[in-house]
DNA sequence: TCGTCATTTCAAGATTTCTTGAATAGTTGA
DNA sequence: TCAACTATTCAAGAAATCTTGAAATGACGA
């Protein structure tokens, strides 16, 4: 059970590595390119990045294990990583919300789980509070 | 569709508030509470967190949508706010994965979702990497 | 009203993260 | 080898976040 303090350090990173409007906008941008993924010139070029900017947010979501990276002749192709960002996702649920059905059906409201569609809100938290 | 502009400033708040250890502990601490909550006293005693401290925290909890306080005689009783966890979670699945099974399966994998217990793993991002 | 308990706010310093332009490194074709 | 292209690293400043002790607020019982 010491393996779950490591779990949480990565899983701390991970978020952190979420909690940044750049950073989120490249996850969203990487994932329908699937393991094909995207060169960086093409990622910036898309999201309007200057180059600097665009590595240090990349190397924050590499290291967080989030993104990959593997270079092919000049360019640097990025994919996401499915499994890092899925099992930050399980940890949450897990790690938080295991006992907590309450929370799991606000989990399930968002129809992954639900091939019938049901609840497509992809309202967070706080826009029902007001 | 502007909507889903104000939805991301709200997940991304509250990633933020959940990418650190004092807050991941506070929400931890909580979530077996559940609606009953613990007044800031109790927390911080089994924490080890000096108040000011622990205010700070729970605050940016509370502001991020994460955790609900109330006030009972003397003491100011903290709970989680499912809702809020559940939406940040759910956005997470809905806005990064929806297309891709992959990183359901990963979200999955924790058995959150599945009572036949296969695979307790709690095992997040990167510990399966090197 | 006074004193006490529970909690928050304030102010200051320390630390970390983010952005930017300039310089550097790796890869390819001529 | 040289020049062009792609991407990262560096250094410095700006901004945001975290921690801490001191002071302030709010609620209750005597």
């Amino acid at each position: 059970m010491d393996q779950s303090k490591a779990a949480q350090t990565q899983v701390l990173a991970a978020l952190a590595a979420l909690a940044h409007v750049t950073r989120l906008d490249l996850i969203r941008l990487l994932l329908p390119a699937g393991d094909t993924g995207m060169p960086a010139g093409r990622i910036g070029e898309a999201l309007g990045l200057p180059a600097p900017r665009l590595s240090f947010h990349l190397a924050a979501l590499e290291q967080a294990g989030l993104v990959r990276a593997r270079r092919v002749a000049r360019n640097v192709i990025y994919s996401v990583d499915a499994a890092g960002i899925g099992q930050t996702i399980s940890y949450l649920m897990n790690d938080c919300c295991a006992d907590h059905p309450e929370v799991l059906a606000h989990c399930a409201h968002g129809a992954a789980f639900r091939p019938d569609g049901q609840g497509v809100g992809t309202t967070p938290a706080g826009t029902a509070k007001t």
